[in-house]
DNA sequence: TTAATTAAAGATAAAATACTCTTAATTATT
DNA sequence: AATAATTAAGAGTATTTTATCTTTAATTAA
């Protein structure tokens, strides 16, 4: 099951690898987090640009710029952010992709996908950042097989 | 949140639509479902073979054959369709899609993740097409927005 | 002024997905 | 035996999505 796209992925583990080196203080290098992370520097900033965008994290140009939350880790759940990199409704979809498929007009799967949907959808909302950070200066970002 | 491919939106569609026509008797002729569902004919007829070959349907050639379910639906879980479109991995998946993960050596996302999935795989092996199925009949398989 | 950085937009490449076509095999009917 | 109706199988094509790269602009520090 793929949940998430890609940058999805690269944006999940870029933000758990700030959450969890905050003593950094200043702003992060994209380019270093790039190397860190093995991740495209190109594909990486335009991953970080969309979440600025969305106010959750804040950018500095020039000389020892680069990014840093805006919202606190605390305040970030993961819903914010999947929502953030694979759109609004990525909570709301029907599970045969009807369209046109709702509480009005329900597919044969409407009411017995809707309740699996919200129980993630609950546990993604109220699961943070740094819940997911606290413990993770100790696992691994990059696993090779 | 696109959980399932085309080929596994429309193999439970079919499906379904096999399950809440059982009265039908005989084979469903595919030409007949794939109008009936606006699948192209061709496409289905491939998908319909994939789930002959995991032993879930049998089909007959020649005239007045068709598929029918060889296990009953009541024996056929949303998991088992899945797993046969999707692939038995499945409900396996990391995340973070990290090459690796996995208890020995665990991502950020490891057990949190786990935990949520293994919920969900749990809900689709305990739901078969029979309890969909039931109340299928009055529902819609095509809404056009 | 220069160098270091992110921002933005567009171009390209690669991969996955979706779909189509053709031919073969099987079966019923005549 | 011949024909028509079907599914099987595999190859081929098209489309979409995802991922990546390139280039130029804007901003800032030194």
């Amino acid at each position: 099951m793929r949940v998430i796209s890609k940058s999805g992925e690269y944006g999940l583990r870029a933000l758990l690898y700030m959450a969890s080196n905050q003593e950094n203080a200043g702003y992060f290098n994209i380019r270093e987090m790039s190397d860190e992370l093995d991740i495209s520097f190109h594909f990486l900033t335009k991953i970080l640009q969309v979440l600025t965008q969305k106010g959750i994290l804040q950018s500095y140009r020039g000389p020892n710029g680069g990014i840093t939350f805006l919202k606190n880790p605390e305040d970030i759940t993961l819903a914010d952010l999947i929502r953030a990199l694979e759109g609004d409704d990525f909570f709301d979809k029907c599970l045969l992709g009807l369209p046109g498929c709702g509480e009005r007009q329900p597919c044969p799967m409407h009411a017995y996908w809707m309740s699996i949907r919200n129980n993630l959808k609950t546990e993604f909302e109220t699961t943070t950042l740094a819940d997911l950070g606290n413990d993770t200066r100790l696992k691994q970002f990059r696993l090779i097989a």
